[in-house]
DNA sequence: GTGATCACG
DNA sequence: ACGTACGTGATCACC
């Protein structure tokens, strides 16, 4: 008969070997994760291996000075176990609990002397026992019977070593019971086993293989080399005696494990799958799947193909208050709609035959102007398609989680069922794998139903939710009166595109080329080899071991070619300055000139995306191109505006914010003597060096108003001494009594930011002006440099939030009042602090005024917010 | 896919 | 002692 198994965990020492070998994770509520995932991985595979069982994990009833082993042994400091592995010592232990494991915990004995006593006991009893460990001492515990596995990471894989008494013998060349032999001549500072002094593996091994104990060895003292070690073995007897206490594990200790209670049953509990869900292990729950899943009655999704089942669902449907939807759509085709009007269950329904894409428009435009709301995911990527002539009930899901929690990565409808109806349904790469719709729709039509559909059933179910949260964290208004109108605003923008001169880039593009090419020639000559001066790794070794040049920063890769470091060099080394400009024209080339070029669409226009659900502080991102980041800073650069015109018979109005985030803190911080400046003067940042460098306002140099700005900009970042140093090129210690010398002119300031700080670690988040919230997890950071930049954030985001919100809503009323009052102008473009509309010639006047009301008017602050505003027949003239 | 670099606010 | 300014996106090289 075969053996029965068992397998004996060592609890902190996996958890701590998973914390360390398994990059941070936290689910969205902040908790750290990566220890219990890391755990349960090597947990699963062991298990997975070895068909045990039986199974039961070890820990110190006190753990109060784990610590990370490599860490120690170089610092020979104890640290206390960070706060983000500690948070996750009660969450293994509940998830073993809930898998029905049994926890082995013994008041006055640590973890090693149970499984010692316990895989003796089980190998009396006729079990084969498996230990898992990180801790070698373990090993002395190995015997035919007895295996100990020590798990490994190695490239990133988990290796698992397993050690036999031969495997121990074959490495160490001892026994397993010589190994506390061993431990104890050459000590253990991660087990506060001091060993002899001037005693090394080297040496332990080799007086262990020829004397086989520390006993013996004491026996034949005098014949022991080499001399240091004999005279300090001589010298520590009893450091030797106690050494070998602590290094020998008690077998003996007066723990009884239940053996039925270790049974293997049923791991993949109800419980344990609920914590999973909470802990977010998403690629764990596969695991439960055949166990569990039956307890959750699938939801019914139903295909309606023909028309009279069509009908008659839109005649039930029709009293529906809610009605989720998603159309769905790739490249251009349609392919049908999805529909969920009542719990667990959803219909999908394709366009074919007579159930036309006209005919589902109308019938979906019909319905969803009977519901009360009617909530989706990527509203602003179905209106081209939808073109609804009401849009009150309209509600995107997706920018309401990102309002709710604004650090996630996406918002896609397995990541909303999750979050806010607590279901865990199939993500799109689950049910269709790399497959584009059309080719799911052909291949796999039951996975593409089961796609439609739990999209529209997520919307339907997590919507309340959702709405809830955002009415218990006082984000709703936020919601209803700036981020849905604004979804609108931003389709808009996105239909206009703006219109870019082909001709005109390409002739750019040529020019740049031209340049490059010559650029190229010479550096290659001044370098006496070609080689790719795209390369930084190339170019470093070029530069810094061929040139000889001295280098300045390095990068985890190697040398740092970056901007800063070669301006220092360009000077000296003419070479240096050509490859400065060989990058700029570069970069200007492929991603403007050639970058730009390839958007172009059949209508002449640039039709950037403006992303709602990006960015941790409000702000909005641009993509596909970036139309946010246009060069303006060089001169070079900035020509490439011209070819942004507008089209016949319009010109260009742009406006933008003077200073927002500064006004918005002005406002904020309610600082008079900011206030006072505010209102009183046109040159802020001369007026900021005047007052904190104690000069009339005539006689400040253009240096001090550089530095007043760089300190301006510093607090609006979350000043730092070392930030403010690096933007000044100054010392750290000048940067501080900048700092200290603004502070003391705007105590307001000092206090508000220092209260920003404190607000965040209470709250957890940081907030603006109009409600947003921003989370800062890192405030809760054990690592200094992440607490420190979560303090940052907290300064940072209230600011660049609430500059944000303003804007945004200036958007909406700007867009709003141009359709309101008839205009054919149209709102284009938005950079943070800037608006760019295409004017007809007749409406200019009328479009001047709409933006200088609505955004002056947006909000009304302690300092007037105040514009720049211009015309001109191209970006570049505009601005 | 990730890191380095650089464009913008 | 630690080692950075806040927020983005595109391109390239390289694994």
């Amino acid at each position: 008969m075969k053996k029965e198994k068992i397998v004996l965990i060592d609890g902190h020492s996996i958890l701590n070997r998973a914390f360390y070998g398994v990059p941070d994770l936290t689910n969205s509520e902040g908790l750290h994760t990566n220890a219990v995932y890391g755990f349960l991985n090597i947990m699963f595979k062991i298990l997975d291996e070895e068909q045990a069982d039986y199974l039961a994990v070890a820990f110190d009833l006190k753990a109060p000075t784990f610590r990370h082993k490599m860490y120690d042994a170089y610092k020979g400091t104890r640290k206390p176990m960070p706060e983000e592995l500690h948070q996750q010592v009660p969450v293994i232990k509940e998830m073993l609990t809930a898998m029905g494991v049994p926890l082995m915990m013994l008041e006055g004995y640590e973890a090693d002397d149970l499984l010692g006593t316990v895989s003796k006991e089980m190998e009396k009893k006729g079990l084969e026992v498996a230990v898992v460990s990180g801790d070698r001492d373990l090993l002395q515990l190995a015997s035919d019977n007895i295996c100990i596995r020590l798990p490994k990471t190695q490239k990133g894989g988990t290796v698992v070593e397993d050690y036999h008494p031969r495997d121990v013998m074959e490495k160490y060349q001892v026994t397993p019971l010589q190994i506390i032999e061993l431990k104890a001549l050459m000590g253990d500072s991660s087990d506060n086993i001091p060993g002899i002094p001037g005693v090394g593996e080297k040496t332990a091994a080799k007086i262990i293989a020829e004397y086989g104990s520390i006993e013996n060895a004491y026996a034949h003292v005098e014949e022991i080399k080499p001399n240091k070690a004999r005279e300090s073995l001589r010298d520590h007897y009893d450091l030797a005696q106690m050494s070998k206490t602590l290094a020998t594990i008690n077998v003996n200790s007066p723990f009884e494990l239940n053996l039925e209670d270790a049974r293997i049953v049923q791991l993949y509990t109800p419980q344990a799958l609920e914590l999973c869900k909470k802990l977010e292990f998403k690629n764990m729950l596969s695991r439960f799947e055949c166990s569990v899943e039956q307890t959750e009655s699938r939801p019914e999704f139903t295909c309606i193909t023909d028309l009279g089942e069509a009908e008659a669902f839109w005649q039930k449907a029709a009293g529906c208050d809610r009605v989720g939807f998603q159309i769905l759509r790739e490249k251009g085709r349609f392919f049908g709609a999805a529909l969920c009007c009542g719990e667990k269950k959803a219909v999908y329904i394709p366009a074919q035959g007579f159930l036309t894409e006209e005919y589902l428009r109308s019938s979906l435009q019909e319905l969803l102007k009977k519901a009360a709301c009617a909530p989706t995911i990527e509203l602003k990527e179905q209106l081209d398609w939808l073109c609804p002539e009401e849009k009150g009930m309209l509600l995107d899901a997706s920018v309401g989680a990102y309002l709710l929690n604004p650090l996630k990565n996406e918002y896609t409808y397995d990541d909303l069922a999750k979050d806010y109806a607590g279901k865990m349904y199939p993500s799109r790469g689950e049910l269709l794998g790399k497959l584009s719709l059309c080719q799911a729709s052909e291949e796999q039509p039951e996975q593409f139903l089961d796609f439609a559909c739990y999209q529209a059933l997520t919307v339907w179910e997590s919507w309340p939710v959702i709405w809830e949260q955002l009415q218990e964290t006082e984000m709703d208004s936020l919601f209803s009166k700036v981020e849905m109108p604004l979804v609108f605003t931003l389709f808009d923008m996105e239909q206009a595109g703006i219109l870019v001169r082909a001709e005109k880039l390409k002739e750019y593009g040529d020019r740049l080329q031209t340049r490059i090419l010559e650029l190229e020639k010479e550096i290659y000559e001044m370098a006496d080899e070609t080689f790719n001066i795209n390369s930084p790794k190339q170019l470093g070794v070029i530069l810094f071991e061929k040139l000889q040049m001295p280098y300045g920063k390095k990068t985890k890769t190697g040398y740092s070619t970056a901007a800063d470091v070669l301006e220092k060099l360009a000077e000296e080394y003419p070479i240096v300055a050509q490859i400065l400009e060989y990058r700029q024209l570069t970069k200007l080339k492929s991603t403007y000139a050639d970058g730009l070029a390839s958007f172009i669409e059949a209508d002449g226009r640039i039709h950037s995306r403006f992303n709602q659900t990006i960015t941790a502080t409000g702000r909005i991102s641009s993509t596909d191109p970036n139309l946010q980041n246009i060069p303006i800073r060089t001169e070079l650069g900035r020509l490439l505006r011209k070819v942004f015109v507008p089209k016949d018979g319009y010109v260009f109005v742009d406006a933008d914010y003077s200073q927002i985030e500064l006004r918005v803190l002005a406002h904020v911080s309610a600082d008079p003597q900011l206030i006072g400046a505010y209102r009183e003067a046109q040159d802020i940042h001369a007026i900021t060096a005047s007052q904190v460098f104690h000069v009339p306002l005539e006689e400040v140099t253009p240096l001090l108003r550089r530095n007043a700005k760089a300190v301006n900009f510093g607090i609006v970042y979350g000043i730092s001494s070392f930030g403010l140093s690096q933007g000044l090129s100054i010392t750290r210690k000048e940067a501080q009594e900048y700092i200290e010398q603004y502070f003391k002119t705007y105590p307001g300031i000092k206090h508000f930011l220092d209260n920003s700080v404190i607000m965040a670690k209470e709250k957890g988040y940081a907030l603006t002006l109009f409600g947003r919230r921003r989370p800062v997890p890192e405030l809760k950071s054990s690592n200094f440099m992440q607490r420190s930049f979560g303090e940052r954030v907290a300064m940072n985001s209230p600011i660049q939030g609430t500059a944000a919100d303003i804007i945004k809503i200036a958007m909406v009323k700007v867009n709003q009042r141009l359709k309101a009052q008839g205009l054919q102008s149209r709102l284009l473009l938005q950079v943070h602090d800037e608006l760019l509309v295409e004017a007809k010639k007749e409406e200019v006047a009328q479009v001047e005024e709409i933006l200088r009301q609505e955004m002056m008017g947006a909000a009304s602050l302690e300092v007037q917010l105040e514009i720049d505003m211009h015309t001109g027949d191209n970006w570049y003239d505009a601005h």
